[in-house]
DNA sequence: TCCTTGACGAGAT
DNA sequence: CATCTCGCCAAGG
């Protein structure tokens, strides 16, 4: 049994985020007790090996933003799927991270 | 072991 | 608001 890649663990904190909220990708690192490696949580998306109910969806970097993956146009269906959720975006495609950031207590 | 790559973030200009 | 610079750090080549 390999040991997980350390990135891993990131899915445990983003699968905590509620229904019509989001949290950046720093903040989930913060929260899951690895503060700076914000990057990182977007390798664990990216990768997301065969993890389900992941609502992957519900990050978003820190200007409230649908972070591009260079290829891949998934970013449309983020967005639907958050809309859908009853979050909303602004004209200029962003979201009011005063009302819908999430923070765990 | 060194070098490059990133679904990032904060600050300065 | 648009750019740019720098900091950060695990993974993979």
């Amino acid at each position: 049994m390999p040991i997980q890649p350390l990135h891993t663990c990131f899915i445990a904190t983003i699968r905590r985020i509620p229904p019509g909220k989001v949290m950046s990708y720093g903040a989930v690192a913060k929260s899951a007790g690895l503060p700076r490696h914000a990057r990182h949580v977007g390798v664990a998306l990216k990768n997301l090996d065969g993890e389900a109910d992941v609502p992957w969806w519900r990050v978003v970097n820190g200007e409230g933003r649908i972070s591009a993956r260079g290829l891949d146009g998934n970013n449309d269906l983020q967005r639907v799927l958050l809309e859908a959720e009853g979050v909303q975006f602004d004209e200029t495609g962003r979201i009011d991270m005063r009302c819908f950031s999430w923070n765990p207590s």
